[in-house]
DNA sequence: GTCTATAATAGGATAGAC
DNA sequence: GTCTATCCTATTATAGAC
């Protein structure tokens, strides 16, 4: 670990501004951990992103912890809010799965460092478990999605629903490896992802 | 980390068997990494994987970095194997592709362990950024085979090809998040995600 | 080659002054 | 709210006996 950690530039509230709140260091916490990873994160490195010292940043968070569970529940809160729209309960259920799939994309852009977090979890510990088992309830909901389209003789027979619905969560999440904000518009965004998922590389529609 | 370290079947070498090398701690500690993530392994539990002492332990290795140093080896040779291979070099840039990516998900599969540290590198060391950076030109050379096959005509034109390059690898390596030797036939594997990449869910042919 | 013991340090967390 | 100083445990790594 010796790579340069001043890199991420200290801020604190301007004058004026609102105190430090759970939610705006979870935030910073997210982004450094995007960076480094959770575990390589110690509390010196955070409270430094924030700009205060290590004790400073115990004052108002009561430890690595409940940084790790605010930004998953972020990030939980997010994904699970695209489930409950009307365009993901209505419907036949392939135009359902390309809703969901679109405003996924959309999520994962806009919470990045949230989503990120989640994605990474090994399960070391008992917030990672909760986390995990929330975030497995998601990916069978999508893959029930896929069962019903491939029942309906929407997709291609050939590859179980089960590894095609794994292969669909695959390529979406994938985009935490490579996507920044501000490289590519997230629309266009949107329409790469749901054209490689829906019709593939060589697509024979559009 | 409160979760359990003893489900790691300690094993020593067997009566006559060769004694450790480094090939077969990394293979033991690649294992640990891939459940536990590289960070949240220490030398004990890797050492009492391996059924010895942590002392012992460094008597067959010289740390924590060269294990991992090993087992990146290990995976960036599976992976540059692939493009080093006749059907990857010669030929029209789409059944190039289809080569490189159907035998890539083989070294993934039969390399799991090694694959996936390489895949969530987060280059917070000298040997982490050599390796992510061997890793990108991996990348490189399949996006490379992307924009020629686009330039050919051979793949639909609305997805900027660097964009589309990065959702077939994400697709592709996708498959470390979820895949456990034995669950799914390799042959099968293979199939699915070579269709999924280039006819997508609801392919036209075939 | 394996062990017990121990160094050396990093990192999470707290005490208490200002 | 912020700081300096400190505690305490986990962890990497080494010393030296057998």
């Amino acid at each position: 670990m010796s790579a340069s950690r001043e890199d991420t530039a200290a801020r604190r509230p301007g004058r004026g501004a609102e105190p430090y709140t759970l939610a705006s260091l979870v935030e910073v916490a997210a982004t450094a951990f995007l960076e480094r990873g959770y575990d390589a994160t110690s509390m010196e490195d955070l409270s430094r992103a924030a700009g205060i010292t290590k004790s400073s940043f115990y004052h108002h968070v009561s430890g690595k912890e409940a940084l790790l569970r605010g930004a998953l529940d972020r990030a939980l809160d997010g994904l699970f809010g695209v489930l409950a729209e009307p365009a993901a309960l209505e419907g036949p259920p392939v135009d359902r799965l390309r809703h969901i799939v679109r405003r996924q994309v959309e999520v994962l852009a806009t919470e990045l460092p949230y989503v990120t977090l989640l994605l990474r979890l090994r399960g070391n510990t008992e917030t990672e478990r909760w986390a995990l088992a929330r975030r497995r309830e998601f990916d069978q909901a999508v893959a029930s999605l896929v069962r019903e389209a491939t029942e309906a003789g929407a997709t291609h027979p050939q590859v179980d629903p089960g590894v095609a619905a794994r292969l669909l969560s695959g390529t979406v999440n994938s985009l935490i490896e490579w996507y920044r904000p501000g490289r590519v518009p997230v629309p266009d965004l949107v329409d790469a992802v749901e054209r490689q998922v829906f019709d593939g590389l060589l697509g024979a529609s559009g």
